[in-house]
RNA sequence: GGGCCGUUAGCUCAACUGGUAGAGCAGCUGACUCUUAAUCAGGAGGUUCGGGGUUCGAGUCCCCGACGGCCCA
């Protein structure tokens, strides 16, 4: 611990002089029978006159985070699981040891506390203090009682002190884990199966990505975290299990920013005998159930000052045709590779002979059309060149049948119709090897046996991956990732 | 990786061109038995992120570093 402030020696001083009186600082057995919550429910309407004909008694414990002390009589409220409740502590109400307790609590100690329901004048529905015990002593002063906490290095780093003072933070994340249960109810209604493949792998793929290193003892290996579950997932399609998904975290070794974590929460959904065409009504759908679950069942969602209407069906494009049409891009820079090359080195960065026309147009789309597509947006048929795991589209096998979701200028999905031809996968995988001698880093791996077992027949199958942290950003009006991890990566800080 | 901004009491914030670092809340003492940002009175609380430099004198100016935020690659 840290040299203590004054604070923490006033409180440290109370507690031994209550350990001294015989009141343990933090008890172990004291049943609670009411949840604030549930009381409020019950009786938040309740008149008056009603709660006097009542001689209940109820037991509640939360969080002391407000007192008004007078001579012989103290208001508080308690706060348990976001809700709060006002209690009353009179002297000539409860016994005296109670009292004596009472006096001494602080702001941040967890109570128990018994008796029945009352409203005071003000009409507040409140719990006439007939038995108070302290369950656990705070040592640390909050944070101040109006302003809260506002640094946003300490709301990260100490969440807990951020989840305990500000109301917002813990509904953003209240509504997390209720996106999160909409969206495996929603696949599993619709017979999809949850499973779960290695994070620790041997040959890092599935993505674009750099990986996580790290060491198996025993075996004296090197293993990856897995920068996508991609590959194991259809290999399960192989296995014959039609309808997979897995929701859970992956890790790439990038930088950190408004829109990145290191490790962040994925779903990526498979589904056999379906194509790419089929994922796209499938994922206007699972937006509107999760629209329903924490939107008011409303498709219009409030997000940094606009409004995206999820009111299907929505904006679709072909990549090709979106670059003229939204990024003002003349059509022979996107068809000539020669003259991509120039509006790519007069838009600020070098053109990269290494890099193809297919990866160049990509970089500019992210330039001139990713921030324009505010509404949902779905770009389809991608340059085969920067979708190794495509099925190539039947007309143009230049392009892929591939599509990406945008929205509020933000990429929240990728899917497409997936190749199963384990001989065009190998050329895939060569070129891939190609690129990543050429220099790079994020060229993707050969992977023999992911081959192998293409070679024993994967149905023809779409499969999609939505990146969940941020779909919980957009329906909980956040600028930020961190603001939708409960513990966002950062360095560590010093002196601790 | 680059640019800009920030870091002052437990919390939220002040401190004009360099001149003895302040307030509110919290905490402490006292008064007060229906308050809710309770009120009133009193007193206490500081490595101004760290290190170096300029200066008679640095929270303020300069350099280096740490951490964070925003923007860019």
């Amino acid at each position: 611990m840290e040299d203590l402030n004054l604070v923490m020696r006033e409180r440290l001083k109370k507690a031994t002089e209550l350990e001294q009186e015989g009141v343990a600082l933090f008890p172990n057995r004291y049943p609670v029978s009411n949840r604030i919550k549930d009381l409020l429910a019950t009786f938040g309407s309740s008149p008056a006159e009603e709660l006097e004909g009542q001689t209940d008694a109820y037991t509640v414990a939360g969080r002391i985070v407000a007192i008004r002390s007078f001579g012989k009589s103290i208001f508080m409220h308690l706060l348990d699981s976001g809700q709060k409740l006002q209690c009353y502590i009179q002297q000539n109400q409860l016994d005296e040891e109670s009292y004596r307790l009472s006096k001494k609590l602080d702001i941040g100690d967890i109570i128990r506390v018994q008796g029945p329901l009352f409203r005071t004048r003000t009409n507040e529905l409140t719990l006439l203090a007939k038995e108070v015990v302290l369950l656990s002593k705070n040592l640390r002063p909050l944070p101040e009682k109006y302003h809260g906490l506002k640094d946003v290095e300490v709301r990260y780093r100490q969440r807990y002190v951020d989840l305990i003072v500000n109301d917002e933070v813990r509904e953003t994340f209240r509504k997390r884990a209720e996106i999160i249960q909409t969206v495996r109810r929603f696949l599993m209604d619709r017979g999809f199966l949850e499973v779960e493949t290695p994070m620790m792998q041997p040959i890092p793929g599935g993505a674009t990505a750099k990986p996580f290193k790290t060491f198996h003892n025993a075996l004296g290996m090197e293993l990856f975290l897995r920068i996508a579950p991609e590959l194991y997932l259809k290999r399960l399609l192989v296995g014959g299990f039609e309808r997979v998904f897995e929701l859970n975290r992956n890790f790439r070794n990038e930088g950190v920013s408004t829109q990145h974590n290191p490790e962040f929460t994925m779903l990526e959904f498979y589904q056999a005998y379906a194509t790419f065409e089929e994922l796209i009504s499938l994922t206007e759908e699972l937006f509107g159930a999760v629209a329903m679950a924490v939107n008011h069942g409303s498709l219009s969602v409030p997000f940094q000052g606009q409004v995206i209407d999820l009111t299907p069906p929505w904006a679709r494009y072909r990549f090709n045709e979106v670059l003229v049409e939204i990024g003002n891009i003349p059509r022979s820079a996107v068809e000539d590779p020669d003259q991509t090359m120039k509006l790519a080195g007069s838009m600020g960065f070098e053109p990269n002979r290494l890099e193809g026309h297919g990866k160049l147009l990509t970089k500019i789309f992210d330039l001139v059309v990713e921030p324009k597509l505010i509404q949902p947006t779905f770009i389809t048929h991608y340059p085969l060149e920067v979708s190794p795991l495509s099925r190539r589209n039947e007309s143009d096998p230049t392009l892929v049948d591939r599509f990406e979701l945008f929205v509020a200028g933000k990429e929240m999905a990728n899917a497409f119709s997936e190749l199963n031809d384990p001989r065009d996968q190998r050329e895939r995988f060569l070129h891939q090897l190609q690129a990543r001698q050429a220099g790079d880093e994020e060229a993707h791996l050969m992977d023999e046996d992911y081959l192998r077992a293409l070679e024993y027949g994967m149905p023809p199958a779409a499969g999609e991956g939505i990146g969940i942290d941020r779909v919980v950003m957009l329906f909980t009006d956040s600028p930020s990732i961190r603001d939708v991890i409960l513990f966002p990566h950062l360095k560590p800080e010093k002196k601790m």
